[in-house]
DNA sequence: ATGAAAGCGCTAACAT
DNA sequence: ATGTTAGCGCTTTCAT
């Protein structure tokens, strides 16, 4: 049948389909790009040549010649932990499935970003997605005329996706104060400079005030967003001889690190102190005592992070910022008793 | 200073930087491949004009023309978890540092394999790493002539790389026999054709037999790599009344959702069941009871996948299959007391 | 409705 | 050691 897709090692160009098809490289080209340009014979003709073939257009070449490189790219600050990874695994869902390509880079630990940035510009990728997990002072300058999306951040003239922390925040707080009777409750924040965290420090102020309770400062305290950040941030509370009931953490590994802390301390949550986090990484569910936490869903923030950047390239117009809610997820860390069956079903959990 | 480089909108080509530089787009060309060809002071000044133009090769055509496209593939079953997610961070630190961009694609849920490895062949990347989840049939017919390391499976004629599951499961079936006293021990499998799960069932088997006990076929069972499938397998067991004092599972997951499914049903780990995983997910250490396992460092595994191609690309020659040593990590779910300081230490777990 | 031909920016012989 | 030149496979005017 197909002698020469059966000869022929490499793979077969439009040159090779015209000659089947008896047509010229044009009208192959416009039966890739706007078929409804073509009579209909010839349409068919050279869709035969194309299944016979087996042909598929090179991309570099069709880049080089058109301009678009149906490539995406992704800049985060890691790519590994339970967090980045889901938001990866949505951008990437998305992107594959509009026929794009990604390219992903990390900038953590040797904030790479000056350096990765500029080589993921338009002579690589259509539009990029960027997550600076704190906004690099001069950085947009760099993205001149190139299609970006930021996540988790905020800026005047570019597009934003990020979580709304207020509504799973202020669920949070008031759980915490009305339910459970908490007075003074700390906050474990992100580093100076990160967005993410002031937005849902910001929530936790907000919401105190609005009941009544002052955020005191000296509850405030800051870390490096991990476990053990976590843990030295308890031990410095408990060192100056502070006093809380509750612990209000922005993400929730800080949070496994406090609890992980009081362990050590001899103390237990939610019996000494109540703890709350923020993300819903899958091990909040499954560690014991299984943590209370505001979920925010990352491949949700992947996926629309990815839907927003190729509207943009398509030239679609979309809203330049988009707010996903985020709810809180009541176990155990909160003092509530676990409920297995009750409890909101988050996009992380199997159906069991 | 840079004039043109100010006015320029679109990026400045080699033609630009060999006129800045007054030599031809040939030598600019031989000063991006091969400097050493070229003499001091053409260098230096190609070398100027790059700078001052901001010049960077253009991808699509430096691929077109045949040359490298400086970017690495990497197809993975799945980019999410905790698995995967660590996989793909260790390529992607090595690419990065290699001076090479990486672009990635997942294949489920939709077995998008057929579609995007083709997409990621020679026409965009130099080389790329396939997790095959099951050795897809056919695959390797489209890999001719382009540079491919296998993660996980294994294949006459291709590189290599995974986890040398027999020490660990070794240890641990011995651990779990030996130490505590096991006589018959479930193992929970993963699918069939999944070669990374025979490899740790046939260790599994190996290490039973050779300590006077045959591994009974009624025990072992088969699911799909998840805690709902872990569940579920114990729940099938326990439906058939078969008797065991331990269960081996090939994943974490897995192992995890069978201790949910024994407490569901009454039972504990280790008291009525021990209960032994594979990976050493983030998750075994921080659930409880924490999950004794085999740890196998997926960043690591990574990490070298990308080393080999890396080599097999430049032409370095490189052992064309390598193992990953794995070893026991004993936690409380086979019977061991928990001791935090004295458990080792995977590349997970943060200093303390 | 279709063909002819000129690039896109680079690399790789082949010359010199 | 460096320049010349011919493509790589496609898109895209401009003709017809």
């Amino acid at each position: 049948m197909s002698l020469a897709s059966e000869i022929c090692q490499s793979p077969a160009t439009a040159a090779d389909v015209a000659r089947v098809a008896g047509v010229s490289t044009a009208t192959v080209s416009r039966f890739m790009n706007s078929p409804d340009l073509l009579a209909r014979d010839t349409r068919q003709s050279v869709l035969g040549a194309i299944k016979q073939l087996n042909y598929r257009p090179n991309l570099a070449a069709r880049n080089l010649a058109g301009g678009s490189t149906d490539c995406l790219g992704l800049i985060l600050p890691e790519l590994g932990g339970p967090f980045f990874s889901e938001l990866l695994a949505g951008v990437e869902e998305t992107t594959r499935e509009a026929g794009y390509h990604l390219l992903v880079a990390g900038t953590e630990p040797h904030e790479a970003f000056p350096l990765v940035f500029p080589s993921l510009d338009r002579q690589f990728v259509d539009g990029t997605i960027v997550f600076p997990h704190t906004l690099w002072p001069g950085m947009i300058e760099n993205l001149a005329g190139h299609p970006v999306v930021l996540v988790e951040a905020s800026h005047r003239s570019l597009p934003t996706v990020a979580f709304d922390a207020s509504v799973g925040v202020r669920e949070a707080i008031r759980h915490l104060v009305c339910d459970h009777g908490c007075r003074s409750i700390a906050c474990f924040a992100g580093p100076v400079g990160a967005e993410a965290s002031r937005w849902r420090e910001e929530a936790y102020a907000h919401e105190l005030k609005s009941l009544g309770l002052e955020a005191d400062p000296d509850l405030l305290i800051r870390g490096e967003w991990s476990e053990c950040a976590g843990m030295q941030m308890f031990e410095q509370l408990l060192a100056q001889g502070r006093c809380f009931d509750a612990i209000f953490s922005v993400n929730d590994e800080m949070a496994i690190g406090a609890i992980r802390a009081m362990e050590r301390a001899g103390l237990r949550a939610p019996d000494d102190v109540r703890v709350c986090g923020f993300d819903d990484i899958p091990l909040a569910r499954w560690m014991r005592p299984a943590l209370t936490t505001v979920a925010a869903p990352p491949r949700t923030l992947g996926r629309t992070a990815a839907e927003i950047l190729l509207a943009r390239i398509a030239g679609r117009s979309m809203p330049s910022a988009v707010r996903i809610p985020t709810f809180l997820i009541t176990r155990e860390t909160c003092g509530c008793r676990e409920e297995l069956d009750n409890e909101r079903k988050t996009h992380y959990e199997t159906t069991i």
